[in-house]
DNA sequence: GGAGATGTTTCAAG
DNA sequence: GCTTGAAACATCTC
């Protein structure tokens, strides 16, 4: 479900409690998105700390709480946040609970397929934990330039453009739909291997990133809007969807793993031109 | 009942 | 060691 501005968009959801001090945890911890995550260490280091500054890299989204202690918080493919008043009843699939008495609020983490992910961290670095120092930079960033993305396009030269899109190694926080949207602006077809794309191809990758990100940002993240009318977005799974641009109607088929959907008349493999 | 879902990890093969 | 592709993960909805 959630892509770089959905992040955003439920990261800001837990707002209501910032500044104030977690007074009880409930946690599942058999569930999934615990794997991997010592929930003894975080129930005894998050109790009584203050929550200070969400943050969010990508698909990524880390909480810090005072005395350095940081929670790492990845949607996966159904998660979300949301702040509910006390007393709050967990339901079924809320993994993550926690209570912030003088704020009356309970922050509440929720994901159905247990794809998602929490982690703990006490570090004392300013700058986060080490896995969160690592993601490279997204769209957002300065870092996110031309040249990283034709170097990222060039090393992963044999898969189709549409499984690069999607590797947070190089597009942190682009997922299914911001993909489709950014080939099909460019102009390319998602199975055309990232090795064999044009010098003005990849340029236009690395600048309707930026665009797609942009307009997504200014749509989802305040509100979860959907994007505006004229985005492939709006008619992307709708059986027998038209292309706004062409009028003709757009395929879907598994790319990269993932379905995709585009537009012939207008996405084509560069040797069939 | 079966397929598919706005994602990541893991593993095998080249 | 690096890249690529496919399977696995858990649950719900259509």
């Amino acid at each position: 479900m959630p892509e770089l501005a959905e992040v955003v968009y439920y990261k800001n959801k837990w707002e209501p409690g910032l500044g104030a001090a977690v007074t009880r945890i409930r946690l599942q911890a058999d569930k999934r998105p615990f794997r991997k995550c010592d929930t003894d260490a975080l129930h005894k280091g998050l109790k009584g700390t203050e929550l200070q500054e969400g943050l969010t890299r990508g698909k990524q989204m880390v909480f810090r709480f005072s005395s350095g202690h940081w929670l790492g918080v990845h949607l996966g493919m159904a998660g979300k946040l949301f702040c509910e008043p006390l007393p709050y009843a967990p339901a079924k699939h809320d993994h993550l609970v926690l209570d912030l008495k003088e704020a009356g609020k309970a922050l509440i983490f929720r994901d159905m397929r247990h794809f998602g992910r929490i982690r703990y961290d006490a570090t004392e670095d300013a700058s986060g934990p080490d896995w969160w120092q690592a993601i490279p930079p997204d769209p957002r960033s300065e870092d996110f330039t031309k040249d990283h993305v034709k170097a990222f396009l060039e090393r992963r030269s044999g898969a189709p453009v549409k499984a690069v899109l999607l590797d947070q190694e190089g597009f942190p926080g682009i997922g299914n739909w911001m993909a489709d949207e950014i080939l099909w602006r460019a102009r390319i077809h998602p199975a055309e291997r990232a090795g064999d794309l044009t010098a003005r191809q990849k340029t236009a990758i690395f600048k309707e990133t930026v665009a797609v990100t942009e307009g997504a940002l200014s749509t989802i993240a305040h509100h979860n809007e959907d994007p505006p009318e004229g985005w492939l977005f709006q008619v992307r799974w709708k059986d027998g969807g038209i292309c706004p641009k062409t009028g003709k109607e757009l395929v879907r088929e598994e790319i990269g793993g993932r379905t995709t959907c585009w537009s012939p008349g207008r996405q084509q493999l560069n040797k069939e031109k």
